[in-house]
DNA sequence: CCATGAACCTGGTCGC
DNA sequence: TGCGACCAGGTTCATG
């Protein structure tokens, strides 16, 4: 489910859940989901603690309490959601927490996600490079920065410690809009285009985020999300047709060992 | 510093 | 229908 618009979706959707409320129980079935603690010293300093807020750092769902904090990254097949009553016929559930009357339901068919527990946000800030929704994220940034790499682009932009929150779909949309190879090097990409991929990186995130992120194949959440923004997509998934722009037909190789689409004669090398 | 490949997991799809 | 190969929105670690 996770890329920076779902990740968003998800803390909009369970939030106003939360806040406030805190978590009196723990029920953990795959107990490598929780990475840096267990459940004895989940109970000593996340149960009965006040939920303060819910918010999002790059592609971290963060549940703060006075003096801690619960990261969640959902990775690959990660869901969130919260509920009055538990399915108990839903396969992969890793963990659920009880709150008040409800259940926040961490389910993950794969088990590759995640949860950390964290004093305050240093750990995260340090690692984590910029978020591309703050206003620091310029054009000026990002044609500094890209000057002092010399890396393929795609995987600079997958780099989570350089721009947080890209990943294989929204990497290979905001490339097609600015017109760039997956595999320019930084240093080489005009000024021009660096300033094109910039707005367009923008674009495409926060018009998934209004749309409700993106819902490939079943994704769906909790029965009442889907997320609309595959409506909208250029390039991801749709090798074998043509480009709107220019309607040569679409392509897929692999680049960062991850499927990548783009139109061979709008973005060049 | 950078690229590549493997590992972590399960399930869906495609070709034979 | 069955079986193997390959694919999947992510991250981390080892290796060259």
């Amino acid at each position: 489910m996770p890329e920076l618009p779902e990740v968003e979706t998800v803390v909009q959707s369970i939030k106003g859940h939360l806040i406030g409320e805190s978590f009196a129980e723990i029920v953990v079935n795959w107990p490598k989901t929780l990475h840096n603690f267990d459940k004895s010293k989940f109970n000593k300093i996340v149960t009965g603690k006040k939920i303060i807020d819910v918010k999002r750092r790059a592609k971290y769902i963060i549940i703060c309490f006075e003096s801690s904090l619960l990261a969640i990254h959902l990775r690959m097949t990660g869901k969130l959601y919260a509920v009055n009553k538990i399915n108990p016929d839903k396969k992969h559930v890793s963990l659920y927490l009880k709150f008040g009357k409800k259940y926040l339901i961490y389910e993950d068919t794969r088990k590759f996600g995640r949860f950390y527990l964290y004093n305050n946000m240093t750990h995260l800030n340090n690692k984590l490079g910029i978020e591309p929704l703050e206003l620091d994220f310029t054009k000026e940034w990002i044609v500094d920065n890209m000057r002092q790499k010399k890396r393929q682009i795609k995987a600079l932009l997958f780099d989570q410690s350089f721009i947080c929150g890209l990943g294989n779909i929204y990497i290979d949309e905001a490339l097609w809009h600015a017109k760039i190879h997956p595999l320019s090097i930084s240093n080489k990409i005009s000024i021009k285009k660096l300033h094109i991929l910039q707005s367009a990186i923008i674009k495409v995130l926060s018009d998934s985020i209004e749309l409700g992120g993106s819902t490939i194949r079943d994704f769906t959440y909790n029965f009442k999300y889907v997320g609309n923004y595959a409506l909208n997509l250029k390039v991801f998934g749709k090798q074998g047709t043509e480009c709107q722009r220019c309607q040569t037909i679409i392509v897929k190789c692999k680049v960062s060992q991850r499927g990548t689409h783009y139109c061979p004669k709008c973005q060049r090398r």
